[in-house]
RNA sequence: CGGGGCGUAGCGCAGCCUGGUAGCGCACUCGGUUCGGGACCGAGGAGUCGGAGGUUCAAAUCCUCUCGCCCCGACCA
């Protein structure tokens, strides 16, 4: 622990700009209260100044990535913010990154990018420097600020256009060692937010748009998260929504027991309304929905009471992009208007099915024919999937695709970090190789694994925090204490404040002491907004008896210790909360 | 990009409909009284009313264009 003067500070000379309204802009907690409690400042739309305060805590995230990733074999380099159209004009991504990438020239007229991620800087480096399997593995990482002109930015710091990010890249000789490599940086991912103080999950993600095949996303848990994840109740199983597996239930098929019959709904196009005018459930239904993938239509159905996923859908389509169908589409393939599509009778286009209707009976869809739907349809009779999947979006309640015993829970979740393993798409793609134990030339095994700095501190307080303010988990709080003399014309007073703050100092611990001539109420409010973990209130009436009060943030409970006593308790609630790390 | 909303003092807002002196609260400065959970009294400083053009004797207010910002949808750390 450093101990430079820096760690003392006086709160008269420190920037805080605290406030005591909110700017109407600020709507997640974690942006009111880093602009409330003088953390940040707006520059332009999703980018911000970090103040000092903001500057520490990031420094505190930064330094635990440091240790866990130095720990694992990593080594940290620094890659330009600044890249040359050339390298994704290489990798085939100038074209295709759209404007999210923000492009500009210098006075020549050449054309530069600021970089959103660095896979073409890393990869091209690595490729020029690394000839041998016996230099690898490689794991190259950075902590740098990234630029995506986002369309929306939002939210403050959770996501803004510049933001501050480690990204690191592990490169391996064999697909094993790719894994080996995965794992590791799963395990120290999973210290670091656990050092960062933070309750998260790691959960299996769809890889999206980067590609690969093995996936975990680190989700802080929080009312705000923007993510959706499921949770096994039983196992360890969890997962982003977009990527929850669901069980193929056995199916008892049962013979079907009618013909199929035509109903007239008329006007009735929402499962909602065809279940409630033909008096059955919406599990009842099935519904039918056309997808545009390429230039192939592609049925898709579903129980009634069932929603796609999409990701799951493109996975089955083999990587490409499935676009729901526009009416026109819609009644051209089905000869009716939309709301009475089918799969019965449907020719020339294909028909996938969720696992959830292989064998169902008695069905109600729609009869691909205006205000018209058929029931007892039974597949297998009326109509043939080409395919069954798993399809659809799972839901609370569902079964764990991986335990006997277990239901899905839900949770909301902000997506701090992500690891992915990459195989040799880039690596392919870019033409980097090298030579293996029997000179033949390989692309790389790589891997890809990314840290949100700035939103991690955003995440810390989404989930961390009362009306009063932030509740900084000491692992990453700006300062661990804060002395606050109340009456800063008693000379006694502010002694005993002084002595503290020098004790805490040589305890290797850092504090603020407030030496602003405000009335306590004022002082009380800031220090429960910025939230650092300890409060040390020295006033007249404690010292007449030798004590001071020592709060912790968040916490009812004041303790009437003496000087010395007060500062050996922080010292050691501080040492426990590292003693983690060790 | 589609849909909705907002730009008036550092922050939160009123004024606009019905054109005529730019206002309130917080914050800030000075003086005084207060002093254990965002005190009170008094006196001040601070605003190109987002920008440009137009209508008018006169525009924060009406019209046109433009820029910026925020919210809801498809991306991502």
């Amino acid at each position: 622990m450093t101990t430079s003067s820096k760690d003392a500070m006086r709160y008269s000379q420190l920037l805080i700009p605290t406030l005591k309204e909110v700017p109407a802009e600020a709507i997640v907690v974690s942006h009111q209260l880093l602009f409330r409690a003088g953390f940040i400042r707006k520059l332009a739309a999703g980018i911000y100044n970090l103040l000092p305060l903001a500057l520490r805590t990031v420094h505190k995230i930064e330094r635990i990535i440091r240790e866990e990733l130095g720990r694992a074999g990593a080594q940290e380099l620094l890659m330009p913010a600044v890249q040359p159209s050339e390298l994704w004009e290489e990798s085939g991504r100038w074209q295709k990154y759209g404007a999210e990438l923000l492009r500009f020239q210098d006075r020549k007229g050449a054309w530069f990018c600021l970089g959103p991620t660095h896979e073409e800087v890393i990869t091209d480096l690595v490729k020029r420097e690394v000839r041998s399997y016996r230099q690898l593995p490689l794991n190259l990482y950075q902590i740098q600020s990234k630029f995506r002109d986002e369309i929306r930015p939002r939210f403050g710091l959770m996501r803004g256009r510049e933001f501050l990010m480690k990204d690191a890249y592990s490169f391996d000789a064999t697909a094993e060692g790719a894994h080996k490599s995965y794992h590791q940086m799963y395990n120290a991912y999973r210290r670091i937010f656990e050092r960062c103080g933070l309750d998260f999950r790691a959960v299996e993600a769809d890889t999206g748009n980067i590609g690969g095949s093995l996936s975990h996303e680190f989700q802080v848990l929080a009312e705000s998260g923007e993510d959706e994840i499921l949770s096994c109740d039983h196992c360890t199983y969890a997962a982003n929504v977009e990527k929850a597996e669901l069980k193929a239930r056995e199916v008892t098929a049962g013979e079907p027991t009618h013909a199929v019959e035509k109903v007239s709904t008329p006007g009735q196009k929402t499962i909602a309304e065809v279940a409630a005018f033909l008096k059955a459930a919406p599990s009842a239904l099935a519904k039918t929905l056309l997808f545009k993938a390429d230039d192939k239509i592609v049925v898709v159905v579903l129980r009634g009471d069932h929603e796609v996923n999409l990701p799951k859908l493109k996975a089955l389509l083999g990587g490409v992009e499935p676009v729901l169908a526009s009416d026109e589409v819609v009644s051209k393939i089905t000869g009716a208007p939309p709301g009475y599509a089918g799969p019965v009778g449907l020719a020339g286009v294909e028909v996938v099915a969720d696992n959830a209707l292989a064998g169902a009976t008695d069905l109600i869809v729609g009869a691909n024919e205006a205000d018209t739907h058929l029931r007892h349809v039974a597949v297998g009779r009326d109509f043939t999937p080409s395919k069954f999947a798993d399809l659809r979006l799972a839901r609370p309640g569902d079964r764990c695709p991986r335990c006997e015993e277990g239901k899905y829970v839900t949770h909301r979740g902000i997506e701090v970090g992500h690891v992915f393993y990459l195989g040799t798409k880039y690596s392919v793609a870019m033409n980097a190789r090298f030579l293996d134990d029997k000179g033949e030339e390989k692309p790389f095994e790589m891997g890809c694994y990314g840290i949100g700095v700035t939103r991690t501190m955003a995440a810390a307080i989404e989930q961390n925090h009362d009306a009063d303010g932030i509740k900084w988990p000491i692992g990453i709080a700006p300062y661990h204490a804060m002395v606050v003399p109340l009456q800063m014309k008693d000379a006694k007073v502010v002694e005993t404040a002084e002595k503290i703050q020098a004790d805490l100092t040589a305890a290797g611990l850092e504090s603020v002491l407030d030496d602003r001539e405000e009335r306590p109420g004022i002082k009380f409010k800031d220090a429960d907004l910025l939230g650092f973990p300890f409060r040390i209130v020295i006033g007249q009436k404690g010292l007449a008896g030798g004590t001071v009060e020592l709060k912790r943030r968040g916490s009812a409970e004041v303790l009437n210790l003496s000087p010395q006593d007060a500062v050996a308790h922080i010292q050691k609630a501080v040492a426990a909360e590292l003693q983690k790390s060790a």
